[in-house]
DNA sequence: GGTTTAATTGTAATAGTATAACAAAACAAT
DNA sequence: ATTGTTTTGTTATACTATTACAATTAAACC
């Protein structure tokens, strides 16, 4: 889950290798910027801002300009391979790759190590299994409000 | 709601006058720039960038420098007059303000309208009874993970 | 193999969001 | 009136993100 202790070698190894699989069988392209990118973010489960993950990809001379980092992430997310933290605005490797969902995210305030917390949604005040103690909690649902439902071309 | 027809008037004068209600009662102090603010946000249920804000207030000769939105926005956010909506880096008056309640924003990807939603909370692909389609959600608690909790000073 | 086409990367420039730090002014409380 | 506190004004800067276009690399096709 990301809060609690567990064999992280193994995790990330396995997250690594469901991407690499996900991608083969989708005609997907895992580049060098790409994988060195899910690595970064897959070392810890700590939210990494753009511009860090910028910093360690600059460092091993992968590319040192915003959209280098923005487009890994972006590729990183869109094919569910990490997650974006809004409140945060950063981003974190998925927990659970693979599978495309929805996820619940437990975000420590303090060291912004990041969870996915298994439905049901957790409340506030509660402490789940993971022993995670939530304070606060931002739920925001995107779609079409009806006036643009009408006026929606695509 | 925000996103349904309604005396639109009337909600902006009634959110207003409990605003200056609240604040009375707790020994806030509702400034000219804060009352500003919260009327520009009250003028529609659109979200507003802080420099939107901004731009209203330096128009009218309430403050031309970021950290006044900022200021402003901040107060009425920790006070419940308004939210700050994460998925847009933006802000959106209370529909309910006087209680302190954590909300389920509906955001029009479309007009960037924001509507606060009642409890159960929606799910992808629902229409609710006030007719917004949910297309995707983002839910992030924030809290304290273990190890925290245990370091934790404060 | 060479050519075409599409996807990805490199780079510069800039747009948009937010805060730190400190001085000045307004307010509240005695 | 003086003191302490809160709010405001201002400068400077930090952080986050995108647009636009050129160069390169990979894939698909003949």
């Amino acid at each position: 889950m990301g809060l609690v202790a567990h064999d992280h070698a193994a995790c990330m190894a396995s997250a690594l290798a469901q991407a690499e699989k996900s991608c083969a069988e989708e005609g997907l392209r895992m580049t060098p910027v790409r994988r060195r990118s899910l690595e970064i973010l897959l070392e810890s489960h700590v939210a990494m801002g753009a511009y860090d993950v910028l910093a360690r990809l600059a460092a091993e001379g992968l590319g040192d300009k915003p959209p280098v980092a923005y487009r890994a992430l972006s590729f990183l997310v869109e094919n569910g391979f990490a997650h974006r933290i809004e409140k945060l605005n950063a981003f974190v490797a998925c927990s659970h790759p693979g599978k495309s969902h929805e996820a619940v995210f437990l975000i420590c305030r303090k060291c912004h190590k990041v969870g996915e917390a298994d439905l049901p949604m957790p409340m506030i005040g509660d402490v789940g299994p993971d022993g995670f103690r939530v304070e606060r909690m931002v739920i925001e649902a995107e779609g079409l409000c009806p006036d643009c439902q009408r006026t929606e071309a695509a």
